[in-house]
RNA sequence: GGAGAGAUGGCUGAGUGGUCGAAAGCAACGGUUUGCUAAAUCGUCGUACGGGUCACACCGUACCGCGGGUUCGAAUCCCGCUCUCUCCGCCA
């Protein structure tokens, strides 16, 4: 939920940041319902206000007798409005709720205007872009795929989109949870084993919900969802809590399997690994005094760039455009890894500020030591990182002519050897 | 899954259908005093929303696990749910 008094005191500037992420709610109505809601528990309050003063009043005359019930003969006639106002106002409270949540929140004013991925702008490229050889293929196209993945028993147990990983393949998924795991244990990032399930009022605190109900798996019976990632248990850690000041910054991360319907996506970038039902990641999170997100965000990025520099992949950083970055984020980056055999990027992090939109969602507060009063902290998340993709990029950029894949360096220690032999 | 007990402010813990935002204690914060490093004493000490203000002040309302109900009036009575604890069962 983006601040009230944005809308209330500056409603144009509400109105342009809401056309530069191109979302079309409706903003006058949003107003509309608010001044009506307000008035209309002023009148709540007065009745209610009414009915304790004569309730302390009553409390002092003799049960039973005459002026009593004369009293409480004038206080059924009270009752009676004060009840159908407040029907009233929680009828209105309803509607209310549901268009602010349809509010986005607002980009920052460094978010460059546009409404497709074309339009989002390049700050950094890393690493050489290998010149694309004959044996250059794919992963999907591996002639020994099945040496590392079997879609096709995924598909007979579960459905398309959950693959098995095999033997080296399996093994080069853990060694990558590990590696990133690792890597932020040594940032300084203390890691959390997350619930792989969230109720529904965390699933609203993040943004999930109302709007993305559609992208998760649910465990109907339980009133649970399937993460969609990490971010939803580890943002909720901290919901429903004040913070001292002195705690900020509060970083933490956490590995989970990620569970997206995908609903509605086809096509060419779905094939093999590129975008799957049920995915590995690390989540990196930041809980942050407001004054500093927009340096956080910059070094949560850096770190997630460290990740594909250690692996030693080609990748380039994206600043989204206000159209294409998502309903919560104030300010995104989205890191791609080139894919050699496909000769395309993969998205394999995605870096944002949410400013005080979850927090304010999920009441996660600290008290700021001047004024004594609670403030929204700010929040942040990155992938750190996503692992399919990464994957991806290490089979087709690492596949030599013989066939065989040359692992990065950084992963000799997990894997327990720098290559994977064509069997 | 079965049986029982419970849920009150940062914590502990009282609470009769009406004067209860709620006793008391602890902790915390501010002052005073003695002094020596611990006491004594006075005061302050929830959150949210709405009104109000330049901003405070101030006023109102809500909140005693959550949601309904009864009533002129609910922390208190009734119903449903959630969670915690104990015992039994089952099970990595």
């Amino acid at each position: 939920m983006i601040d009230l008094k944005i809308l209330r005191e500056s409603p144009e500037i509400a109105r342009a940041g809401i056309q530069k992420k191109r979302n079309d709610c409706d903003l006058d109505a949003v107003m509309d319902v608010d001044a009506k809601r307000r008035k209309l528990i002023v009148e709540v309050e007065s009745l209610r206000a009414e009915q304790k003063a004569a309730n302390t009043e009553m409390s002092q005359l003799q049960k039973g007798s005459p002026e009593f019930m004369e009293k409480v003969g004038e206080m059924k006639d009270l009752s009676a409005r004060f009840k159908q106002s407040d029907a009233a106002l929680k009828e209105l409270d309803e509607s209310w709720n549901d268009l602010y949540l349809s509010v986005p929140n607002l980009p920052h004013e460094t978010v460059p205007d546009g409404s497709t991925e074309e339009d989002n702008v390049e700050i950094k490229a890393w690493g050489e872009i290998p010149d694309k050889e004959p044996y250059h293929v794919p992963h999907y196209d591996f002639d020994w795929l099945d040496q590392i993945l079997d879609f096709k028993r995924g598909t007979k147990v579960t459905g398309s989109g959950f693959p098995f990983y095999v033997g080296d393949g399996a093994r080069l998924v853990r060694s990558l949870v590990s590696f990133f795991l690792d890597q932020a244990h040594e940032s300084g990032i203390q890691e959390l084993g997350v619930p792989f399930l969230v109720n529904g009022d965390s699933a609203l605190a993040t943004g999930q919900l109302p709007d993305k109900e559609g992208q998760m798996y649910q465990a109907v019976e339980d009133g649970l969802y399937a993460i969609p990632t990490a971010e939803v248990p580890l943002t909720n850690f901290l919901r429903d809590e004040i913070l001292e000041e002195a705690e900020l910054p509060i970083y933490r991360c956490g590995h989970s399997a990620c569970f997206r319907r995908e609903a509605g996506s086809h096509g060419k970038d779905v094939r093999g690994l590129n975008r799957v039902h049920q995915f590995d990641k690390v989540e990196i999170l930041k809980w942050v005094k407001p004054e500093t997100s927009y340096d956080e965000l910059e070094s949560l990025r850096d770190y997630a760039e460290s990740l594909l520099q250690k692996l030693g992949l080609p990748y380039r950083a994206l600043l989204m455009c206000g159209g294409d970055m998502g309903f919560s984020q104030t300010k995104q980056y989205d890191l791609e890894v080139w894919a050699v055999g496909q000769q395309r990027w993969l998205e394999v992090s995605s870096c944002s500020n949410f400013e005080s939109f979850q927090s304010r969602r999920a009441r996660i507060r600290y008290r700021d030591s001047q004024t004594g009063k609670n403030e929204f902290v700010h929040t942040l998340n990155g992938s750190g990182l996503a692992v399919p993709r990464v994957l991806v990029a290490i089979l087709e950029n690492g596949l030599q002519a013989d066939g065989s894949v040359k692992l990065p360096e950084a992963l000799a220690p997990y894997m327990g050897k720098d290559h994977i032999a064509r069997a």
